[in-house]
RNA sequence: GGCGUCAUGGUGUAACUGGUUAACACGCCGCCCUCUCAAGGCGGAGAGUACGGGUUCGAUCCCCGUUGACGCUACCA
């Protein structure tokens, strides 16, 4: 069997379009450059944006995520029309909600005969894909429940026995069209029988999102590259359905310096990173604009007799409503773009000079001198000054972006430089995974001190220098809430990466 | 390993989709301005368009191959 699909006729059909962030951590720059080139794409042709939020994976549910991607997006002007604050006609938009919907779909491919109940446990799949590679096979599921009688799974029914649906994926292959790139076609010994229903009860990903755009009238999916591998799956899915499919645009991945898709182990990921460590709203959503293309050069116009337009605030320099009138998909360059802080912090200047002194005060006070940061540092150090121009003495940490411990102080005595950074590199694993909490933090840190053989002292001793540049500073702990953790885990990580570069200089 | 995608200076992009000394910006270097540092102004180095073949009077642009990078290969998204 071959599928091959034509691009739908919805010439009068409303564009809708939607984003997809998964609550499960901070707010990812990815999310907010696919974000834009969605909202670019409605607002210019009269469409609707849609937010949904794909929270069907539970081991990985963080409860705080989901208002911070709401503030992230607004903070950058990316307003939505339909989503899971704002309702709509086609919600619930929250796919925690929509459970239901997804079983009774499920039901439909089972009973059509594209979708099958497999009862083997997670162990027997590991068990399965180690033999497989071990025979340096492709780790693959193997249809081993494809044939099961009815009266086998009706007594595995009766066992109470948990399973997962899987989609039966057919003989043959898939075409469909990428609207960047042309036809792609994947050739099915290529496609998995991928599950759709998790054993507990959720969906995954690629059920939930083919049912929900469909059911939310979801005119072109404009997602990541990453997302091409899988997208013939989601076509099988459709047409199981017997549902008209819709437009794919996969969009180049973000990539760090050295190339790789981008990722927090390399470079600041978090939106709130970048609103906490002052960058304006306005320079980040100029910034992803910049990456991938798509912004046609503005010299087109020029006569000969005049200077072409050299400056960078005219090539480079423009607004979130300039991209709605100017910015073109057809003109997305598909090269991973490197998300380079460099030229976004040049940005983020101009930015910033460009603001009246009214505008720039405002700005501090907004922010890196707020009320709110300002009255939570306070406590701290009351008891630690004589004089309050004391202040900056005691908080100058939490002011600055770039503190780099002299070796002397943060490597303890009696401990090596090399036992020092592996230390430290611990502790950022464990700062990752801890929530941001005296509670949470204090037990999380002395727990590896002790499997490490390092003392509190050294311990807490090491990642006050870090962070704080010296041996002497308020609690660290307070302090750390205080900076908050996305701010604190890259001052850790900048930290490691310099000691590691000023490692392989000396070599 | 398999499958897929991509490929213009260090980085982001441009080059009427075949005709340019391959342009602009960031970064880097130098000079000017200046009490310092920025900002600003001026100038410079840095790619011959991954490589190799075609097609063409002519390829950054079209075709083929190679290489490299990246992605996917989960009861994650």
């Amino acid at each position: 069997m071959t599928n091959s699909i034509s691009t739908p006729d919805t010439s009068d059909t409303p564009i809708r379009v939607r984003i997809a962030p998964s609550p499960t951590g901070d707010p990812h720059v990815g999310t907010a450059y696919i974000g834009l080139i969605n909202y670019l794409y409605a607002r210019q042709r009269d469409g609707k944006f849609v937010l949904r939020i794909e929270d069907t994976d539970r081991t990985r549910f963080v409860a705080t995520s989901e208002q911070e991607i709401f503030h992230s997006l607004r903070w950058l002007g990316l307003t939505w029309d339909e989503g899971p604050d704002l309702g709509g006609p086609y919600g619930p938009y929250r796919q925690s909600e929509r459970t239901e919907i997804y079983r009774q779909h499920v039901e439909l491919l089972l009973a059509n005969g594209t979708a099958y109940r497999a009862f083997e446990t997670p162990e027997e799949l590991e068990a399965l894909r180690q033999r497989q590679i071990a025979a340096k096979l492709p780790p693959r599921y193997d249809g081993g429940h494809r044939q099961l009688s009815q009266l086998q799974i009706d007594a595995y029914l009766a066992e109470g026995r948990p399973f997962v649906v899987r989609m039966k994926v057919p003989a043959g292959q898939t075409t469909f069209r990428d609207e960047l790139r042309g036809d792609i076609t994947f050739d099915h010994n290529n496609v998995d029988d991928q599950v759709l229903m998790k054993s507990d009860g959720f969906p995954t990903y690629h059920l939930a999102n083919v049912v929900d755009d469909h059911l939310m009238h979801i005119t072109d999916v404009i997602r990541a590259e990453e997302w091409i591998s899988s997208t013939p799956k989601h076509v099988l899915l459709y047409n199981a359905f017997g549902w008209a499919i819709p437009r794919f645009w996969h969009m180049p991945l973000l990539r760090n310096l050295d190339k790789s898709k981008i990722s927090k182990r390399k470079n600041p990921v978090s939106l709130i990173y970048y609103r906490q460590a002052g960058f304006l709203p306005e320079a980040m959503i100029n910034f992803l604009g910049l990456m991938g293309g798509g912004m046609p050069a503005p010299t087109a116009e020029l006569t000969p007799a005049q200077p072409a337009a050299t400056k960078s605030s005219e090539t480079d320099i423009f607004t979130l409503p300039d991209m709605v009138t100017r910015f073109d998909v057809k003109n997305i360059r598909l090269g991973g773009p490197v998300f380079d802080l460099t030229k976004l912090k040049w940005l983020n200047g101009e930015y910033i000079r460009a603001l009246t002194p009214e505008a720039f005060y405002k700005a501090l006070r907004d922010t890196i001198l707020s009320d709110a940061y300002l009255q939570q540092i306070a406590p701290l150090i009351q008891t630690r000054v004589e004089t309050l121009g004391e202040f900056g003495n005691l908080t100058h940490f939490l002011f600055a972006d770039d503190i780099m411990p002299p070796s002397e102080v943060f490597i303890p005595k009696k401990r090596t430089i090399e036992d020092a950074l592996a230390f430290a590199a611990e502790q950022l694993t464990v700062l990752e995974a801890t929530d941001w909490t005296h509670e949470a933090l204090e037990p999380a840190l002395k727990q590896l001190g002790e499997a490490q053989q390092w003392s509190v002292k050294e311990n807490f001793m090491l990642l006050r220098a870090i962070l704080t540049g010296s041996t002497m500073s308020p609690p660290l702990l307070e302090s750390m809430i205080v900076f908050g953790k996305s701010r604190t885990l890259d001052r850790v990580r900048r930290f490691l990466e310099t000691q590691k570069k000023l490692a392989n200089t000396k070599k």
